[in-house]
DNA sequence: ATTGAGTTTTACTAAATGGTCAACTATATT
DNA sequence: AATATAGTTGACCATTTAGTAAAACTCAAT
């Protein structure tokens, strides 16, 4: 009974869109109410405070994403293309914001964990746990091409985490240089630090970079 | 004539103290005043606004760094030991802020970079000139690599930008895990990189891990 | 000791901030 | 049609924000 409304998801969305386009700082509660065409008392009929929206609201925008890196990182592609597809669906989406918002945005966890790892925990303790499950695919996959490519590997966490600062390192030059070039590199560094540039041709990692 | 005054110095430690430990939105005015014992009148005293500041600081903190840098990547010493070098000036630099500061603070540039990308230009065209030069010195030292050992490197930009990328994404993990452990993977990424993992010894590495 | 530039201080503003509340409205169920 | 319930509204509040104005003070050189 009584009415029904979409503006709980109308204010997660602006949010979300205010955070990854300026910042956590330059989200005020005016901004975001304006963004969503709600009134402020709805605002805090639906969340207690700003910091429990923007919980709310990277909590739902991973939720969406899990999918898709879910089966990016499926068992069943083999483990050195699911890098490479990743690289892909990074790619993609930065090449969405650049149509969308008319610029490159990075990663919204790190980009809104590194400016609010100081202030406000309970968005910290989300980032880093988002983080980490993101992670958690990188490390399997790399166990994986270590048992596809035998002596290519000999630490496998190791590996794993220059391939996450890899990844993590490019979206952060793309957002403050709001340049999608600056992901290019990236298929090339994968298969170096997996230690498989000699099974991979030149042309097959092209097909990547070209996408 | 008239006296002489630090308070412009005081002004400039403050907000590089608040905008690192913090961030650019969390250091107000009033915080960066009272962080510096200057009143607010004098803090317009010797600074328009807050951007300005802020600018100022950014720069004088990349004045500051930048003699440590030249000399960590300058020619006299062998390519592959600037980058592991380099990597300890990084590692150092982190295990003191742990000790002054309680917390890792990461890189103080991209940080304030991924937060005001986009709001304020003055910022973000000084944080991008101050990576670019940064970025300067690792392509630089790819291509010192790349005639010392022939045949580990064919595209030398591709590989600086990845090595800029690991150390970027190492900081960035630093920062929002509050973990200097994250850190601790770079040197076997670079020599992985650099495609020289079979010209350097894994003690020899250990050394740079240590530190 | 006077000068005058350099610096500090206090008190102020106008706008923006996060947040509250009681009254109101729409709607699904009975 | 009545009613309970879910959602909306706009006026309001205290506080904090960046920034201003100008008087008061301090010191080095004359």
């Amino acid at each position: 009974m009584g009415r029904v409304s979409n503006a709980r998801e109308r204010l997660l969305a602006a949010i979300t869109d205010l955070m990854w386009e300026h910042s956590y700082g330059a989200a005020t509660v005016d901004a975001i109410c304006s963004k969503a065409e709600v009134k402020k008392g709805s605002f805090y009929y639906f969340f207690e405070s700003k910091s429990d929206l923007a919980v709310a609201a990277l909590s739902h925008h991973w939720q969406a994403a899990r999918q898709n890196i879910e089966s990016t990182f499926d068992e069943s592609t083999p483990p050195v293309e699911r890098f490479l597809n990743y690289f892909r669906l990074i790619y993609q989406e930065q090449q969405q914001c650049m149509v969308q918002k008319k610029r490159t945005l990075g990663c919204p966890y790190m980009t809104v964990g590194s400016e609010i790892c100081c202030q406000d925990q309970r968005i910290e303790a989300l980032v880093r746990d988002i983080l980490k499950e993101l992670y958690g695919h990188f490390e399997r996959t790399v166990r994986d091409v270590a048992l596809a490519y035998p002596g290519a590997i000999n630490d496998v966490e190791c590996i794993a985490r220059c391939l996450f600062n890899l990844f993590e390192g490019a979206l952060a030059q793309v957002r403050v240089h709001d340049e999608l070039a600056y992901l290019k590199p990236l298929p090339y560094g994968i298969v170096q630090l997996l230690g498989v540039s000699e099974q991979i041709t030149d042309t097959e990692l092209d097909l990547y970079i070209a996408a």
